[in-house]
DNA sequence: CGCCAGGCTTCTA
DNA sequence: TAGAAGCATGGC
């Protein structure tokens, strides 16, 4: 592919570049790889076709990607729609190789990073990550999804490709029983607290975002249901604080194992993104740490 | 059938 | 203040 020709290119800035192209967007990114991106568990509303597309919706709005060699094609969309959602959205605005250049003085970092370089950690919506990391506790992946798509199905708004998620708003006027068609069990009631306290501001987004980690944290638990993993799911996640350390048990394991109990200070700054890595690193090669 | 899922709340000492 | 039980549901 050719972006030196006659198409207007536009530099943006981190090592990343794109063109429109009849009505896609074609990206060509050193560290992105579409796949592990959107199904390394950082995300629930994504899909992965037979073909090797993938589809999903993410702040309203549907979209199709296809992985084509280095480059990785946006379908059906606008340059406009490009620059104020996706680009966001995948954390283009963002130089993984000078920080996967910092953290790998760490070779056990290094090692991870070979298996998983392309992962860039998405900037979701707040609520949205919210509401799904409650849904995640004590649950797998694929009924994570079912519950979600249920909940998009039943009280998002439709548009092209699928649903949208339901605002904090609209589930605030809920009550817990009125969720029994997502069987989501215990956590029907996690889901009703939150979104009454997004929606009320008893739990305040801006707030969040001006707090440091700790202070960020110590509101999100302020929701029935939201421990520290939630929170620190959300804050990494939702509102982009790539110092936010989610340990879930395989991260457990691995600092247990791998950083003899204490994760490295060199890579404290950027915890959440070089977790990523080792989450990946942990399951691609099944690596022996259990107990 | 029993076990487990990228936890959290609640109960108990 | 720590440790363990209980939690809804569904896949294996």
């Amino acid at each position: 592919m050719n972006f030196f020709a006659l198409d207007v290119i536009l530099y943006l800035v981190k090592k990343m570049k794109y063109k429109s192209q009849n009505s896609d967007i074609v990206i060509e990114c050193e560290n992105f790889d579409m796949m592990a991106t959107l199904d390394c568990g950082q995300a629930f509303r994504w899909t992965i076709n037979e073909d090797g597309s993938a589809e999903g919706i993410a702040f309203g709005k549907y979209l199709k990607l296809v992985s084509d060699g280095d480059s990785v094609i946006l379908k059906n969309t606008s340059e406009g729609d490009f620059l104020s959602v996706w680009y966001h959205y995948f954390d283009f605005d963002r130089d993984y190789a000078k920080i996967i250049n910092e953290v790998s003085d760490n070779k056990v970092i290094a090692e991870a990073v070979s298996f998983a370089k392309g992962i860039r950690v998405l900037r979701q919506d707040p609520w949205e990550t919210l509401c799904s990391f409650i849904i995640s506790q004590n649950n797998n992946i694929p009924r994570i999804k079912g519950i979600i798509l249920r909940l998009c199905e039943t009280f998002g708004e439709k548009i092209d490709g699928g649903y949208t998620f339901p605002s904090a708003e609209q589930i605030a006027k809920l009550e817990v029983e009125d969720l029994a068609p997502l069987r989501c069990g215990f956590r029907a009631r996690y889901i009703i607290d939150a979104a009454r306290k997004v929606a009320s501001r008893e739990v305040d987004f801006d707030n969040i975002r001006a707090l440091d980690t700790n202070g960020a944290r110590a509101e999100l638990m302020k929701i029935c249901g939201v421990g520290e993993k939630v929170a620190d799911c959300t804050l990494l996640f939702g509102f982009s604080r790539v110092e936010a350390l989610p340990k879930d048990v395989w991260i457990k394991r691995v600092i247990e194992k791998l950083f003899d109990g204490q994760f490295p200070k060199e890579a404290e700054q950027y915890a959440g993104i070089v977790q990523q890595y080792l989450f990946q690193y942990a399951r691609l090669t099944k690596l022996e740490i259990g107990d």
